[in-house]
DNA sequence: CTGTTAGCGCTTTCAA
DNA sequence: TTGAAAGCGCTAACAG
């Protein structure tokens, strides 16, 4: 085993080729000015040397850029989020870029190390799931030239391009198709008031019991589930009043799931009938809502979508290196309404 | 707004605090023999300017690592394997690496650029869910010193760290356990066979039926979906047999989605009833996977943990600088049975 | 404890 | 069309 052979550089191919060093970085470079023959003995110690060009070494020279795209999303193992992801890959990888990955677990300070490391990393632009109120990192970021996107949610004070969900609007559509129904005790399971989202949707769900004169009772709302286990045991608790909401709002898909989680223990473990648990509404889509035990209607977009858009923007700031105004996107969600069937 | 403004130096933070780069290279290395007192100047500059390290540029000097994990999984939208690249994430974090994420769509051609495009950024070693048989890409890339793990899958003639599941034994028990409860026509949905854990799991499927002595039906078994949908779809053709199955084992998480969602098209359009309809044994749990309209037993595993595995050998082979012999870890998998209730 | 020198792998600039 | 020199940002190695 030959182990930790080291790499081979471009004087090395040089001397294979018989050239200079030169000549092997115009090769690699496209060709421009260098003989067939050559070129041909270049690709030829190439390919013999396995030899690989340094992009690191490569993108020191000022003006190189490094082809790299930090992204920083809140959990990767979120399907919606991974699949966000994806759709940012698809993007960059058109233009031959590449992404640098991190994960924040929801916490600012790690975001802000992530987000310096990636500018250490000499990244060309950042795209930020933001998880914090401050800016200061990102400021900082777009400050030293480094173009910022921030996908899904925004942060106050921050001037940058994003995308994001039109929340309120999604909000109020799916409350208000519930109340229209005839519901009256509306629970809301959603994550903390100070996350963008948090806010806009919750302000969504207000608003739509505002608008059709039904009072809000606050002791069914239930805010600052990040995980499925919380949200089941949030759930829980709803269904343990002495007057259980007859649906729930569930502002985001790991509040989706542990609601539907704790519906499945309340049917299989304590022997309650589908018929006599609340419906749900779902902000997010996911795999296979349409056969869950109770209706679940859902307020659906395309996390991929959302990342791609997120990388269009990036990209044309590059491109551009433009100090045009910001451009902020608001994309539309659809509303997917389920109700109980006849033979329930 | 300032726009491109030039990312600042050692050189620049050195004039700024009044030393000389040398003395900044060493405050921001941990600040061994440097006077406290100039160590505040520095930072203070360093603060100042907003001022980073370049990565890049550091590790050009040989001998200095890049810090970069270079993943390649066929699927980031898939749950499984972004949980698996969640895994490896957090490992990698622990130690101040960062993992540069490329997707493969299950093409080889793609594998092999990513993989090519990994070495030029010096990645210091690879993480791989291999996509193909060929393996001269990993093959060159462990060549160069740049150690490569391979993860849910190995490649024929490939000498690599691994951590893969035990597919055969998973597929053996689960089937086994169909069989066992009486079914006779059992069908089978997964991958192509060249893919490693398609050979594995369709092995122990047959296997199985061989040590019951129940006869499989070739036009039981149904290869090569790779997507929800088109699992979906052979999932139909099942269906429509004269004689259908009455269980199916779907060997992944894409097709037993997709199986399930054919399912739910059954009873919601064509108006079956969940009790006429094949239940199912799925290699791979997912989310809500107690709350189908069939039973669904599952093969489970820890897609975070296999991460964290891959990752973990990676890591260990970074530091003993190691020409140990390759270490191939199978990881068990759960048998999570599950049945029709006495009330269906 | 601090600074100077040199050079990592590469490519821009200039000369042949 | 080719090559030599110089320097990108950083830090080991060697003075002082």
């Amino acid at each position: 085993m030959s182990g930790q052979r080291r790499r081979p550089t471009v004087k090395e191919v040089a001397v294979r080729a018989g050239v200079s060093p030169m000549t092997v970085s115009r090769t690699l470079a496209g060709g421009v000015n260098v003989t067939p023959e050559l070129q041909q003995r270049v690709l030829a110690a190439v390919a013999e040397l396995g030899y690989h060009r340094d992009e690191n070494a490569r993108s020191i020279r000022p003006g190189q850029p490094s082809g790299l795209i930090g992204v920083a999303i809140t959990n990767i193992a979120n399907p919606y989020y991974s699949t966000f992801a994806l759709g940012v890959e698809e993007e960059a990888a058109r233009t031959g870029r590449r992404i640098l990955l991190g994960n924040t677990a929801e916490d600012p300070v790690r975001e802000a190390q992530l987000v310096g490391d990636f500018l250490g990393r000499r990244v060309e632009g950042l795209i930020v799931v933001p998880t914090g109120v401050s800016s200061d990192h990102l400021e900082h970021a777009r400050h030293s030239g480094v173009p910022v996107v921030l996908a899904s949610r925004r942060v106050a004070g921050l001037v940058a391009d994003s995308v994001v969900l039109d929340d309120e609007d999604g909000a109020l559509r799916g409350t208000s198709a519930l109340l229209e129904a005839g519901h009256t005790r509306i629970a809301y399971l959603g994550n903390i008031r100070r996350i963008f989202t948090g806010e806009r949707r919750y302000r969504g769900f207000v608003r739509a019991h505002r608008e059709h004169g039904i009072e809000l009772d606050p002791r069914l709302v239930a805010e600052g589930q990040q995980e499925v286990e919380q949200a089941a045991r949030a759930m829980r608790a709803l269904l343990e009043l002495d007057d259980p909401p007859t649906a729930v709002f569930c502002a985001n898909n790991r509040n989706t799931i542990g609601a539907v989680t704790e519906i499945g223990r309340q049917i299989s473990s304590a022997g309650r009938r589908a018929l006599d648990l609340p419906e749900l509404m779902s902000f997010d889509d996911f795999e296979l809502s349409g056969l869950m035990p109770v209706p679940v209607s859902v307020i659906a977009h395309d996390p991929r979508e959302l990342g791609r858009r997120a990388a269009a923007l990036l990209l044309g700031r590059l491109e551009d290196a433009g100090d045009a105004a910001p451009r902020e996107l608001e994309l539309p969600v659809t509303l997917l309404r389920r109700t109980r069937r006849a033979t329930d």
